[in-house]
DNA sequence: CGTTCATATGAATATATTATCATATATTTA
DNA sequence: TAAATATATGATAATATATTCATATGAACG
């Protein structure tokens, strides 16, 4: 913090090294491929002004209905976002803070 | 805070909704996209333990080597590890701590 | 300087992923 | 209940990706 750096727990850091197992890094590399798309990151991006339905996310994005709804399952699948529905509309939003400070973080490192 | 949830500082967070490019969107997905890899997450997690040269990387992962320098030239080319020679062989490390924070992230993510 | 050891790289193949198209499902309303 | 609207989903085709094999580069050493 010295620095000016933003820093994570020292703790989380020392339980990120002790025993991981194969399985959890399969785990982590599923989760990190799900950021790894542009499409999904914008989904994710447009979700942080607040909670939109398929149609919006479409408009937003400029992009085809059936394209969008792919990656948002994509997204629900890994909890990233949250979905119900209200009539004939569906609404999705971001499912926890995880997904803003993971961004957040991949952000730092790019603009450096 | 105040849940015992690890939080990520506030002002980073509204910096990030900030307006954000389509390039810098998709230069997120690419950074992403790098850790969505078992291969190179497991390359990751071995240089957690410290610097290590291509055969014991290989060793590490019980790969072959060829296959393990393909994933080093585009985890270095995404600036994720360093390296530099010492006589014949070749020594990997991290490159910054953003590296551990991003995977810290994704790993609570994972086990909640 | 030719051989050995360590690493990098190009080409090819196998596999995974994304967007599109067509269609199915679900909800509302006339 | 038929039509309209919103979303989901299966199949397909185009593209991207990872691993393997063969070979190239580079350093050390006899």
């Amino acid at each position: 913090m010295t620095d000016g750096k933003k820093l994570y727990s020292r703790s989380a850091i020392s339980h990120l090294i002790a025993d991981v197992t194969e399985d959890e890094l399969c785990e982590l590399a599923e989760l990190f491929k799900v950021f790894g798309d542009s499409t999904r990151i914008r989904i994710l991006f447009d979700l942080f002004q607040g909670e939109k339905n398929v149609t919006e996310i479409c408009e937003d994005l400029q992009m085809n209905q059936s394209a969008v709804s792919h990656q948002l399952k994509i997204l629900r699948t890994s909890k990233l976002i949250a979905s119900r529905r209200e009539g004939k509309a569906v609404i999705y939003s971001l499912a926890d803070d995880h997904v803003k400070t993971i961004i957040a973080m991949g952000k730092e490192h790019i603009e450096e």
